[in-house]
DNA sequence: TCAAAAGTGTTATCCTTACACCCATGT
DNA sequence: ACATGGGTGTAAGGATAACACTTTTGA
């Protein structure tokens, strides 16, 4: 039918933003209320687009130029309606890169390293301890807990490819999220009631850690064919850095000379005649993102060689 | 802030669908009014989530039990509140699969190959001529047509990435779409005033061909690692059916022997026993879908193996 | 007997992963 | 001198693309 036939009804629609910087080479997420909201607000309806909405909002909010820009998802489910009293609330997020290389010792306010939100989620020093203490003989209890061996059987899969060390994916940071909270293990899987003894992993208010996982699993699926990384890179940078980068993240280790002849066989990056003498040992060559590859080829990311363990 | 603070204006929310089914080996898409627009309507405030809403509605509408589904994308570009009578509409678009294998020789009203819409994006019988005729050389006149040399060299690369038919990316159909949009080559890009002699490929109303590009290109990139093309088959099919579902779906030819093998390496699919005496040739074996691949594995698809030129 | 589609086996090539090693600087 | 990170070369393994060929049916 066409739209002006049945005309739709009125109804409340506001606008969410993961915002990420890296910072200290951690990657961080802009936050509200001590971290526990992603910034949100209304959607007014005088911009030409959404981006344009969201960006004007995003740059008046932070004082900061807003790089990349993708929309991630857009929710509208009741527990919403709920939570804000009653009125049915559409909210559409964006995921946002932003250049905020602050070496400043003290973070700023606001700033927060996303692997708070996630803890098994960071496997830059192996395997993380929270995952094999905590998470997964909880997940265990939870499989037993299933009323019947189908049950049973259904919820070891799904903790097997989603959790299993030996298979681990990055980029599954949402269904890991979502199988937590269908687990009840954390906070916000309680509504009313809290959940007793939840996960570590601070939660957030309404489902804004759903979104933020959301984010951080776009962002991570995305640097391996789109050169998204520069994006929160300075314009200057050393490969050591880069990579720095991308293991912040992927949230794992990489491969150091595989990294680099990647990096440089797809014609990513060049040299810009400098070098830097940082930290300790033999000065690094610094190198600039080549913005031209952006017209010359559909596909170019960062590809992720892999690294057993640490 | 928190939403309840600032508590976002109401703006009329509509839901749009790209229903896909694979009809007479030929890619269809639900429409009406002739073919001009895809199937939308308001959203109903009254279901837990949004997926539930435009299930219901969808079925509704078609008598279909609809498969799979994902969101696309959410639009609330300004085009649309013009030609709506000025209220501003917020449209969230979801692509769905469905099973409709109907053989009969006439096709049902409302179901359109989607290569109606887009003629270049058919591949499977080697070059299409309204490329080589029609939107190459089009396409080389809007970069002659730039002022300066710089804006004629972006021009020639972003066809270059997009058309090239050296290095064709069959994932690449919104891209395409826009890049004629803006070169003011299809129908769509005139607004009031008609546009001079348009592409050949049949245009919609408001952005609808634009969200059915959106929706092609997720599912031609989907396809590739996960088994989503069996939502579009019967419960038993031949390996000759299934390619020819993938080809009709990639838009372009595979290579039989590899693609074979990469099926039944990756353990997507079982024999059922039986064979089917149809086509000339000699009888093919049965297979069918092993659903149980979605709890084995996090990733799994049908990749596409090359084939050069027809 | 031949066309047409199903189905099997093998090879060349490229990309990923891994390992081994040298280089330049500060302490 | 040695610790630290920068930087280069090369070999093993696996996956993809391509080719050649056999099998089983209907006309």
């Amino acid at each position: 039918m066409p739209p002006a036939a049945n005309r739709p009804r009125p109804i409340a629609v506001e606008l969410n933003a993961v915002l990420v910087a890296l910072i200290d080479d951690e990657p961080q997420v802009l936050t509200l209320e001590d971290g526990a909201l992603l910034p949100s607000g209304p959607f007014e309806g005088d911009h030409p687009t959404l981006q344009t909405g969201l960006r004007a909002w995003v740059e008046r909010q932070t004082h900061h130029p807003l790089g990349y820009v993708e929309q991630l998802y857009t929710f509208a489910d009741r527990s919403r309606a709920a939570a804000t009293s009653g009125r049915r609330i559409v909210s559409i997020s964006y995921l946002g890169l932003t250049r905020e290389r602050v070496t400043a010792s003290g973070h700023e306010p606001g700033w927060q390293s996303w692997y708070r939100y996630f803890p098994w989620e960071d496997w830059r020093g192996g395997t993380p301890a929270v995952l094999s203490r905590q998470v997964m003989p909880r997940l265990r209890r939870w499989i037993d807990a299933a009323s019947d061996p189908a049950a049973r059987r259904s919820r070891r899969q799904r903790m097997d490819i989603n959790f299993a060390e030996a298979t681990w994916n990055e980029d599954l940071v949402l269904q890991r999220y979502e199988l937590l909270y269908e687990a009840g293990l954390v906070p916000e899987a309680g509504g009313r009631r809290p959940v007793a003894d939840p996960l570590p992993g601070m939660p957030m208010h309404y489902d804004h850690r759903r979104i933020l996982a959301t984010g951080i699993a776009r962002l991570r699926a995305k640097i391996k064919y789109r050169p998204v990384v520069f994006e929160l890179m300075p314009p200057d940078f050393t490969l050591g850095q880069l990579q720095l980068a991308v293991e912040a993240l992927a949230g794992r280790p990489l491969h150091k000379q595989n990294f680099r002849r990647l990096i440089d066989q797809q014609g990513l990056v060049e040299e810009t005649g400098a070098v830097s003498a940082e930290t300790g040992g033999r000065p690094a060559k610094l190198y600039r993102f080549r913005r031209e590859i952006l017209l010359e080829r559909a596909v170019a990311g960062s590809k992720l060689p892999l690294s057993r363990s640490s």
